[in-house]
DNA sequence: GAGACGTGGGG
DNA sequence: TCCCCAAGTCT
C-alpha cells in the first residue's frame, strides 16, 4: 500500500473530532485555518465557536466593527490575523460577490491568506489537489525521508512542497492533507514521537539513522530582547486615559494605557522619563500605587511590566486628543480588545 | 530573506 | 526557569 493510503487509513481510525471537520463552508474553513495559525487546537477552539456564532457568514464578518473583532480575538495573539481577516472578508464581498474564491490561486489574493491557508481552503472546501505544507508536514516528511534542508529557507519550502504534492492522494486530496497534518500533530510529535506504533517505522529513514530528534532542521533562531514597560493608569472621575495602538508594532489595533518603555532596567520613574515618553503632564508625585513587576514572555521579547496608578485632582491641561488619548470608563475598557497582560491586571485589580 | 508578530503548554 | 513549540504571513 502506498504512503497516502496508509496515512488515510491511520487518519480514519485516529482523527480527532473537530468542529471545522464537519463543514465544507469555505468561510468556516477559512476562519478555522487563520485561528489555528501558530496556535494549538485547544487554545483556538473556543475562539472558533465564538466567531462562528457571532459572524455566521463572511458578510457578517465583513460588516462587523474592527474593534468588535479585535475584542473577540483578545488573548489569541498575532492580532494582524484579525485585522487581515477583516480586509479579506471585505475583499470577498467586494471582489468576489460575497462568495469565497474556489481555487488556490485566487484564494492567495486574499489578505492574510498565504501558501498554506490557500491550499487548506482549496483542498478542504473544493477538493483541489494542492498540498498543505505546515509545520506538521515539514516534521513528518523531514523524518520519513530524512530531508536535511532547512525548513526556514526558501529552498527548503520548495522541496517540501514538491514532495508533499508528489505524495498527495489523487482522489482524496482533502483527506490526505488532513491526515498528514493530524499525523504530525498527534503521532509524529516534536518531542517523544510514537515510533513504536508508527505505520511507517519500517521505512522511516531518520528513524533508521536514529536522528529523529534532529529533524526537521530549523536553523533560524529568534533573538529575544528585554524590555521594561511602566504603565500609567491615569484615573480621573472614574475614567482612565487610553489610546489605540497603531500599526507597525505589537498589539496594533488594541487599546493600551500610556506607557514608558526602556531597554535598561530603570531604578525609578522620573518626571523627565514620563514626560519624554508620554508627552503628558504627569508628575511622579501623583503616583499613589505601584505594582510589583510582572514578567510576560513574547516569542521575541521578555517584558518586565509595572503598573503605576495615578489619581488626578484636576484634569490634564495637555491636549490629549492630539496624542489620540481618550478617557474611557470601566464599561468601555471592558468592551475593547487589550493585550492579555492588561486584561489580567485589570481583572485582578480594577474590574 | 530575515525579522516581526502573542499566547499558553509541555518537557 | 528556560527553551521549544503550535494548522504562517507580511514587510
Amino acid at each position: 500500500m502506498d504512503l497516502a493510503s496508509s496515512l488515510i487509513n491511520w487518519y480514519e481510525s485516529n482523527k480527532r473530532d473537530l468542529p471545522w471537520r464537519h463543514t465544507q463552508d469555505p468561510y468556516k474553513i477559512w476562519l478555522s485555518e487563520i485561528i489555528l495559525q501558530q496556535t494549538r487546537v485547544q487554545q483556538g477552539l473556543p475562539y472558533y465557536e465564538k466567531f462562528v456564532s457571532n459572524f455566521p457568514t463572511v458578510k457578517d464578518f465583513a460588516e462587523a466593527d474592527i474593534d468588535t473583532i479585535l475584542h473577540l480575538w483578545q488573548g489569541l495573539g498575532y492580532y494582524s490575523r484579525a485585522r487581515n481577516m477583516h480586509v479579506a472578508a471585505q475583499q470577498v464581498i467586494d471582489q468576489y460577490n460575497g462568495h469565497f474564491p474556489d481555487n488556490y490561486k485566487e484564494l492567495l489574493s486574499l489578505k492574510g491568506v498565504g501558501n498554506y491557508t490557500a491550499a487548506a481552503i482549496a483542498s478542504f472546501a473544493f477538493r483541489e489537489k494542492v498540498a498543505t505544507v505546515d509545520g506538521n508536514v515539514y516534521r513528518v516528511l523531514s523524518r520519513v525521508f530524512n530531508i536535511e534542508e532547512d525548513i526556514a529557507s526558501g529552498k527548503g519550502q520548495k522541496i517540501f512542497t514538491e514532495v508533499a504534492n508528489q505524495l498527495i492522494s489523487e482522489n482524496q486530496p482533502d483527506i490526505f492533507n488532513q491526515a498528514l497534518m493530524e499525523f504530525g500533530a498527534i503521532h509524529c510529535t516534536p518531542k517523544q514521537p510514537k515510533c513504536e506504533t508508527c505505520p511507517f517505522v519500517q521505512s522511516c529513514e531518520s528513524r533508521l539513522h536514529q536522528i529523529i530528534d534532529q529533524r526537521p532542521v530549523k536553523l533560524k533562531k529568534v533573538k529575544v530582547i528585554n524590555q521594561y514597560l511602566k504603565y500609567l493608569l491615569i484615573e480621573h472621575d472614574g475614567k482612565y486615559l487610553m489610546k489605540k495602538r497603531q500599526e507597525g508594532d505589537i498589539w496594533a489595533g488594541l487599546f493600551d494605557f500610556p506607557l514608558v518603555i526602556t531597554s535598561e532596567k530603570e531604578q525609578s520613574l522620573s518626571n523627565g522619563i514620563i514626560l519624554e515618553n508620554t508627552q503628558l503632564g504627569i508628575n511622579t508625585k501623583d503616583i499613589f500605587f505601584s505594582s510589583e513587576p510582572i514578567k510576560h514572555l513574547l516569542s521575541h521579547r521578555r517584558l518586565f511590566i509595572e503598573f503605576f496608578h495615578v489619581k488626578l485632582q484636576t484634569l490634564l491641561d495637555t491636549q490629549s486628543d492630539i496624542f489620540q488619548y481618550r478617557w474611557m470608563d470601566i464599561n468601555e475598557i471592558q468592551s475593547v480588545g487589550k493585550p492579555i497582560i492588561l486584561e489580567n491586571y485589570l481583572r485582578k485589580n480594577i474590574y
